[in-house]
DNA sequence: GGTAGACCTGGACGC
DNA sequence: GCGTCCAGGTCTACC
């Protein structure tokens, strides 16, 4: 089986990456006994499946076939943004000095977040997670995997997440239809549009210059994307300073500190506000009383 | 600027 | 079986 290594910026867990969220069990995400697997639509239109498992150094990428110069550049591209290989958590884990909520975190070296190779990818999943159970979340992704997704010619078996243009080819009727994700219809497809029209460079703000309050708001600017969904792809991106508060969060910060008694989004800035620009990561990799994962 | 109600879906639960 | 509730929120209308 053809395959090649990623280094990574030390400290490094590969199963920390894998377990950060529920991302893995998202298609075309899965997880084989301790490996990532992940099938990818490289910009050439080939469809295949790619494996990532630790390495000594970082992480092995293998394939069933082998891959030309440029796609092995590309797959490594996404392996490394999709795994967060570079990013610097240095001064999370200083910060986390101290805390024994937080010792965990700096010990299985937590921070990265696992993320799709294109953020039109993790915008979509993220409005998938709205207003729903995960069971549900999970249906809905695989289903706009198999409906809309490109096969792969190598392995009729597996599908890529559709493309901007697969599903501004659709429609929102044929996408609540098919693809179950009711009343999301028209924000994914609207989205899908924008993208491929070439009207929205969503992937640019993968690197914006933007401070962090004004990249939420753009993040906001898309129909389907609330409060809680832009925090958390601000932590998708890396960007830690605000917290994605939904119903669980205000259920584990309950059951934290208020003794199971309601608690509103304010009692949990205000639990948080100390971490500064840690305050998401602190959040995320808090080691709650109720969560002992 | 704050808040109530509608919104798709499907699993869990009670009967 | 069947009906009801509600979840990893967002949007809109209204005040």
């Amino acid at each position: 089986m053809p395959s090649f290594e990623l280094s990574a910026r030390k400290p490094f867990n590969f199963l920390s990456v894998v377990d950060s969220h529920g991302w893995r069990q998202l298609a075309p995400f899965r997880v084989d006994e301790d490996n990532l697997c992940y099938v990818d639509r490289l910009s050439s239109g080939r469809v295949l499946e790619y494996r990532i498992s630790k390495s000594a150094d970082g992480v092995t990428v293998s394939t069933k076939k082998s891959l030309s110069a440029a796609e092995r550049r590309e797959v490594s591209d996404r392996v490394r943004w999709m795994l967060n290989l570079e990013m610097d958590f240095s001064a999370f884990y200083a910060a986390c000095k101290g805390e024994p909520k937080l010792a965990r975190a700096r010990k299985l070296a937590r921070g990265r977040l696992l993320r799709s190779p294109t953020l039109f990818e993790d915008v979509i999943k993220t409005i998938l997670t709205t207003n729903t159970l995960w069971a549900a979340t999970k249906n809905m992704s695989a289903k706009l995997v198999s409906v809309l997704g490109s096969v792969s010619d190598e392995d009729p078996e597996i599908r890529a997440f559709p493309t901007p243009e697969q599903i501004a080819a659709s429609t929102p009727a044929e996408i609540q239809e098919k693809v179950r994700v009711g009343y999301r219809a028209p924000a994914i497809h609207e989205l899908g549009v924008r993208v491929a029209s070439g009207g929205f460079d969503l992937e640019a703000l993968k690197t914006s210059p933007l401070s962090t309050p004004e990249l939420r708001k753009e993040f906001m600017k898309i129909n389907g994307i609330g409060p809680y969904a832009a925090a958390n792809l601000l932590m998708i991106l890396g960007r830690h300073d605000f917290i994605p508060i939904d119903s669980s969060a205000l259920a584990i910060v309950s059951a934290e500190w208020y003794r199971g008694k309601p608690v509103t989004a304010e009692h949990v800035e205000r639990r948080f506000k100390k971490w500064g620009a840690h305050k998401g990561l602190a959040f995320w990799f808090w080691d709650w009383k109720d969560n002992q994962s």
